[in-house]
RNA sequence: CGGGGUGUAGUUCAUCGGUAGAACGCUCGGUUUGGGACCGAGAAGCAGGAGGUUCAAUUCCUCUCACCCCGACCA
């Protein structure tokens, strides 16, 4: 992409109420727009980089035979009044249908997949069976805050699971905390396990949490064993697990998953036939991950003081390309032909440092820098290194393929 | 939802009773080109909205809306 046509610009101050690192940051560099409160458009450059962790996390749900669906943003109120939480589920958005019907913009989709797999479900031979999605999830937070963190309207990845047994569930349950593992290590971003209550779903539940000075969450990390609870299920002082001592930390709720209560099965009737011809109820799970809000605790995680930098699996780009004295178009066609996803900075009449800030503030992990001093060598900076090098085309292909 | 703060040009801010100003950005012309260049010219504002006080309100008062922060809440 060349940045001449990239939309839109950086931005050299943020706007006021842009208060949080992630906001300002994501702002300033063009990711992304407030609307309103905990609303935001993700502009291109955004959308790159939600699209790149999706993409991870669709390989990872995958590879532990998830099926991806996409259920409706929009939800009939009618299973939210059987299971209660039309009422009791206080961050509901509510609305009317044009003939006056209740209407619920889907917050979580439990009250979705639990009536639509009890239409399809009726043998043991239907079972196991893992379905997620991404997509928009709203919730009407009494204060959406901190940018991308806390949002009424957030993009999330939702994975449930549906058991002919408990010990079947657990066991699943157990893969798919790995692959929650893989995801944030592939992501390059670092979450502590947490124990923590399971809300409305379960008695306790686990989390990811990315230990940060901006995170709302506080949980206890042991210095010994390493495990952590959420403070919010404990007052010890000492680790449940090996008794060492906790030290306080806050964090960003990156995932949180669930060993499902039979309470939704039992009220749509989500059952099974069993070999044994007995009719059964389906044991469940599932398992949350905030793709938007991974973004922001990454912003949050990885920056100084200069803009943002990106893990190389999620940047928007590979290379920032930037063109000194009118040059670097043929770097650019030859970036493009080997494959490499190039941001051409090729603006005209702009001063070198002016490009060097919008690298530094977009934060892809590499700055290729092409100019009259070059000559037939590229200079190459990493996003997160001081030095820069020369070096020919051919090693810096080697570099970004490795 | 309680407490606090802020709403003025696209953005950041100034003016704080006498009818609007800067910087950045933008447009045009020219000079520049390795860390947010320079000169000149220009466009750009119902001062969030409603009401009130006043000869006069961006400025004071009331209400309202929006955003931010702290707290409560957080499947």
């Amino acid at each position: 992409m060349k940045y001449s046509l990239t939309f839109p610009k950086t931005l050299k101050k943020a706007p006021s109420g842009a208060q949080s690192l992630n906001h300002q940051l994501l702002t300033k560099a063009g990711f992304i727009h407030q609307e309103m409160a905990g609303v935001y458009t993700y502009l291109p450059l955004g959308w790159k980089v939600l699209d790149k962790i999706s993409d991870i996390v669709r390989e990872e749900m995958n590879s532990i035979g998830g099926q991806e669906l996409v259920m409706p943003a929009l939800h009939p109120g009618e299973p939210w009044k059987k299971t209660g939480r039309f009422n009791s589920f206080d961050v509901l958005f509510k609305l009317k249908g044009a003939a006056g019907a209740d209407l619920v913009l889907g917050p979580t989709h439990e009250e979705i997949i639990y009536p639509l797999l009890s239409e399809y479900i009726q043998s043991y031979k239907d079972l196991p069976l893992y379905l997620y999605q991404i997509q928009m999830k709203f919730r009407n937070e009494p204060r959406a805050k901190a940018g991308i963190l806390r949002g009424r309207e957030f993009l999330m990845k939702d994975l449930y699971s549906f058991h002919t047994s408990d010990d079947d569930r657990d066991a699943y349950y157990q893969k798919v905390r790995e692959a929650y593992f893989k995801i944030f290590k592939r992501l390059e971003l670092p979450v502590v396990k947490t124990k923590a209550s399971g809300g409305t779903f379960s008695d306790l539940s686990e989390e990811f949490q990315t230990i940060t000075p901006s995170g709302e969450d506080i949980v206890l990390v042991c210095k010994d064993c390493g495990s952590a609870t959420n403070r919010e299920i404990t007052e010890d002082k000492k680790c449940l697990d090996c008794g060492g001592s906790l030290k306080e930390e806050k964090a960003i709720e990156v995932g949180n998953i669930f060993p499902l209560k039979r309470a939704y099965a039992e009220v749509f009737d989500l059952s099974f036939t069993d070999k044994d011809g007995q009719k059964k109820i389906v044991s469940a799970g599932c398992y949350g991950l905030g793709i938007s809000r991974t973004m922001g605790a990454m912003v949050e995680v990885f920056h100084d003081d200069k803009g943002i930098i990106w893990p190389e699996s999620v940047a928007p780009f590979q290379v920032h390309l930037v063109g000194l004295d009118g040059l670097g178009e043929k770097e650019y066609k030859l970036f493009l032909a080997e494959g490499i996803e190039p941001l051409f900075d090729d603006r005209l009449n702009l001063s070198a440092g002016e490009k060097f800030a919008d690298a530094d503030l977009i934060g892809i992990p590499y700055r290729v820098v092409v100019s009259k001093k070059t000559q037939d060598k590229l200079e190459v900076k990493k996003r997160s290194e001081k030095q820069t090098q020369f070096v020919s085309l051919q090693s810096l292909l080697e570099m970004l393929k490795s």
